[in-house]
DNA sequence: CGCCAGGCTAGCG
DNA sequence: CGCTAGCATGGC
């Protein structure tokens, strides 16, 4: 086993691991502690395994630990994106009140950089669906599916494999809850296993970009640019579901355009341009958990 | 019970 | 093209 320490005082505007982990952006990390997804208690190991490579990581004030079956601190800082300078992002948010709120509630929290076949999976999985259980589909998918990585004398279960997933039949993924998303599930992870790469989508530009992630099944709009956000690097990618549209509708009327690119091209603008999607991902997650009970620490 | 959740697809006009 | 019915499932 490898293990390090990553000193967050030298990364511009620090981490908040437990909301960038639990804020609806990345699904295959799991809470070794057991408790539900949302809780947000600080201290805890959150696990995964990605191509084979089992990794734990757990926040300690300014210090994020870090334990792996292979030397992992740049693939670590590349998955959590902690070379963003979050400083630099929060000036270029509007001045409005939501924003700002949001902005001082989760301080630290960031975009990750997921792998792009579980992040296009998982968004696949979110259509009309709660946070919570599209965490719990994507942790099914990879119990039942995935492969066993072994860590520290634990087993941690990597995500499935495009081939797996392609190989599962509809019948064994609406089994795990999936519904109508399960061919969605089925035929994209044949394509990706077919070698239709959704990375390639990373030569174009922001818009056509999203155009091309929709020639996989279950891959509308909205769901493209959940990918380009938490995915592809594309940080000016602004999803719009529908926290984000009554939020235009009440606070940004004059964005509400026909369609969605166009309403698209506003807000995107409204919420600073280049980093749009960074306003977007803190205002997601304040307006979707400030009426929850809160039994963690932020809120 | 009805309504909603990080919407998409197929099939229509 | 744009528009919409239908779609699974669980939680409140």
């Amino acid at each position: 086993m490898k293990r390090g320490t990553i000193d967050l005082e030298a990364v511009p505007g620090g981490l908040d691991l437990a909301h960038t982990l639990e804020s609806g952006q990345t699904y295959h990390w799991r809470r070794v502690d057991g408790e539900p997804y949302g809780t947000r208690s600080s201290g805890t190991w959150y696990e995964t395994a990605l191509d084979g490579v089992a990794i734990q990581v757990k926040q300690e004030g300014s210090q994020l630990h870090w334990r792996a079956s292979e030397p992992a601190e740049p693939l670590v800082r590349d998955l959590l994106r902690l070379d963003d300078d979050l400083p630099y992002i929060f000036e270029t948010f509007p001045d409005d009140p939501a924003l700002q709120a949001a902005r001082k509630a989760f301080d630290g929290m960031r975009i990750v950089r997921d792998p792009v076949f579980p992040c296009l999976i998982s968004f696949i999985c979110s259509t009309q669906m709660r946070v919570r259980r599209i965490h719990g589909m994507q942790l099914a998918l990879i119990e039942t599916f995935g492969r066993r990585v072994s860590l520290n004398g634990t087993t941690v279960r990597s995500y499935p494999t495009p081939g797996a997933l392609a190989e599962a039949s509809e019948a064994e993924l609406r089994d795990l809850g999936l519904g109508y998303r399960a061919p969605y599930v089925r035929e994209t992870a044949a394509m990706v296993a077919d070698g239709d790469d959704p990375s390639s989508a990373c030569e174009l530009s922001y818009e056509p970009a999203r155009e091309e992630l929709t020639r996989f099944q279950g891959v509308g709009e909205k769901v493209a640019d959940c990918v380009l956000l938490f995915s592809l690097g594309f940080l000016e990618a602004v999803p719009l579901d529908t926290w984000i549209r009554s939020a235009i509708e009440e606070r940004y009327p004059d964005c509400e355009k026909d369609g969605y690119a166009a309403t698209s091209r506003a807000i995107r603008r409204r919420l600073g341009g280049p980093h749009a999607g960074y306003a977007q991902t803190y205002l997601f997650h304040y307006l979707r958990t400030r009426n929850a009970t809160s039994t963690g620490t932020g809120g």
